[in-house]
DNA sequence: TAGATTGTTAATCGATTAACAATC
DNA sequence: TAGATTGTTAATCGATTAACAATC
């Protein structure tokens, strides 16, 4: 039923003041001796980070990386809902990925005008990366999930996050080359 | 033949203060007016970051993440070389992936024992993974680059590298309902 | 010489932690 | 009451940026 800072920040590994602090983001009070009731906090954790509407997604690139986070039962916790797939490759188009058809790379502006989707998770070759950008965002994309290791240059409204396989590989390379 | 961090900073979109006090690490001089010269900035990013040997590493977790993971290729060029997969699941043993025979879970303390092998990228569910981690940790991997939505409690001397699709995703979501 | 670029010291900024009164 | 836990203010820490002399 309740939770304290000090326990979650255990079983987190961080600071229970850590917590206390990132927990107050959410506008909810904590009980002094018992600490935060579990569903008002988990409720309240989700609408702190927007995991409680989901967000409509496409997907482009439908390579190995995509094909996976296209499967990726986890999404669906964090809110978000991939409702098409995109390739440039005739061999991958019409074909279904974990039940979504592969549509052709030249109908997603088409695609993004008419239905609005506010979000794209970019799985392309980092060459392809920034003229597909331009071209998504041009058509009306707000947020871009971005797995290309390249900088993405966009006009500052849209809003793009990176993930960075190279950097995470590269702070571990150097952390066991210390030891 | 030649680049500056100014250069460098415009194409990432960083400041030219932050690109050249990052290329200090690598001890390399740059020349003023002229910058950096390009390949032996190449080498000294290598050598400093421990992409210019290989580190070879096992994956274990033949799911959609770790089959796309494998068939990556741009972990040569950081220094990641996967030698072995690993799963549990028998549908999955003795097929191969990306030219890599997929072997039984229950070699895998066997198999790092006697390569000595230094690295894991752990791609199974969340709710194996402390259990895993902890066995191949036992088995003597060195450093393990975690992509389970896990915070893994381990000896010290383990090194843990996280992948976080959902911090990941939540930055994005949040600064996505903020405009 | 003038201008671009370097490396470094000091200042700024934001995030984490310490300290502590308030509360159940 | 005593002890655990809360929320918050102030201190610490590390990373980024500003400022600037040195150099080609």
């Amino acid at each position: 039923m309740w939770v304290s800072a000090t326990a979650l920040a255990g079983d987190l590994g961080l600071s229970s003041i850590l917590v206390r602090k990132d927990l107050s983001c959410t506008g909810l009070e904590g009980r002094p001796k018992y600490g935060f009731e579990i569903q008002p906090l988990i409720e309240a954790i989700n609408i702190s980070l927007g995991w409680d509407n989901t967000t409509d997604a496409i997907l482009v690139g439908a390579g190995n990386l995509g094909t996976a986070l296209t499967g990726y039962d986890g999404f669906m916790q964090y809110g978000l809902q991939i409702v098409a797939v995109f390739d440039s490759d005739p061999k991958k188009i019409g074909r279904k990925i974990h039940g979504i058809e592969v549509l052709n790379m030249n109908k997603v502006v088409d695609f993004i005008e008419r239905t609005k989707i506010p979000m794209a998770v970019l799985t392309v070759p980092a060459v392809n990366a920034q003229k597909i950008a331009e071209k998504i965002a041009d058509a009306g994309i707000r947020g871009i999930w971005n797995f290309a290791p390249v900088k993405l240059k966009l006009s500052k409204n849209i809003i793009i996050q990176r993930m960075d396989l190279a950097s995470s590989f590269a702070e571990l390379s150097s952390r066991l080359k210390e030891k």
